[in-house]
DNA sequence: TCAATAATTAAACATTTGTTTAAATCAATT
DNA sequence: AATTGATTTAAACAAATGTTTAATTATTGA
């Protein structure tokens, strides 16, 4: 149940989605995609006009889904303490299956300016979201949101992104990496709320 | 004074560089490189044996540049709080003038176990470093040192990498960007320190 | 069952791309 | 000035790569 639907398309998709969240769009070849999902060469055309097609098609997915999934977490019903939690949770979980998730993301989208600008309609729906306006409430005089959505962002995704290098700089284990991710599911929330929350000097 | 050394084979060198870390190694050719520096097509294999090794030299150098300067600054002679903020400063200003070179070292590492593995002996020099151990001093009980170096570069350096998106979702300009960032480099060391002394509850 | 549509295959095509070659030009030395 | 070596150039080569074609097989619907 890992993937469903077997159809060759999919096999397509989601193989082209695992090598090109890999190694990027350049370093993959159509010849690549169809000996791993293990179809015929002319089959990637057929579903998927042009490997540029095909890569549109999964980036507008991934990042849809990534997205898409903040809104909804982002405007739940529980206090804004518990939506922390929810976010930080959600996204280490998403993130310690599909690691290579945010590299692809963020270097794909430097090459695609109007895919991102498409998705523009999201980052609105980003900002409007109860979260997003407790927390503007929630900012010290003079610090704008923006710095502390950063914050979320960067204490939940980054290490990911670093993941390789901090391992071989630490000498951590994959387990030991992942140990270490969800020990941060508690603390980022607490070191955001500190943040919100300075000690007066 | 920006690029001294303008021997055709350092013209090559930087064009390279510049490609490569906006673009990625796949989707830059050799006549991208020999087109953009203004030169033959064969120098580049004449100074450089190969696009591979090429490539090489320059992630070397990068990796090389960027890790050195971390561990300069982290047995820098000041206090630990100087040296908090003189690492965060000095970082946010590299970044601000070449973005790009987050995702190049980290989807390119990626790529290259080995060439990181190499440079694991700077990796242990990190860890080794006088702002290191300060650190592990500082740190709350049950807390490891190495959550806390991560908060250092993900706060600093995650903006940049996610630098489109944020743009984008945020409706920001590169000149409010850079704004933003530089208003984290007094940001950062607040929040560091607070977390290393989390208020007690 | 049989026609029609969809899916699959092997082969080929046209570019692109990394690299090499061999000749030409330039610079320095004798 | 002549020679030597380094540098540059245009052209070509071979392999890789995205894509298409035409034939074959499988599936579906009447």
């Amino acid at each position: 149940m890992t993937k469903k639907d077997l159809t060759t398309a999919n096999k397509i998709k989601e193989t082209a989605r695992r090598l090109f969240t890999e190694k990027g769009y350049g370093r993959i070849t159509t010849r690549d995609i169809a000996k791993e999902a293990d179809v015929n060469l002319a089959l990637v055309n057929y579903y998927f006009r042009s490997k540029d097609e095909l890569f549109h098609t999964i980036m507008f997915e991934v990042i849809q889904g990534f997205m898409g999934q903040m809104v909804v977490l982002m405007n739940d019903d529980h206090s804004f303490e518990e939506k922390l939690e929810l976010v930080v949770s959600n996204y280490i979980d998403l993130l310690s299956e599909q690691p290579n998730l945010p590299i692809f993301m963020m270097s794909e989208i430097r090459n695609h300016p109007q895919e991102m600008a498409e998705r523009l309609g999201i980052a609105k729906m980003i900002r409007e979201a109860k979260f997003f306006k407790e927390l503007a409430e929630r900012c010290p005089e003079g610090v704008p949101p923006i710095q502390f959505f950063m914050n979320i962002l960067s204490l939940t995704v980054f290490p990911f992104m670093g993941k390789p290098m901090i391992e071989a700089a630490t000498g951590m284990e994959q387990q030991q990496f992942n140990m270490t991710m969800q020990m941060r599911k508690k603390l980022i929330p607490q070191w955001i709320l500190g943040m919100l929350n300075p000690p007066k000097q």
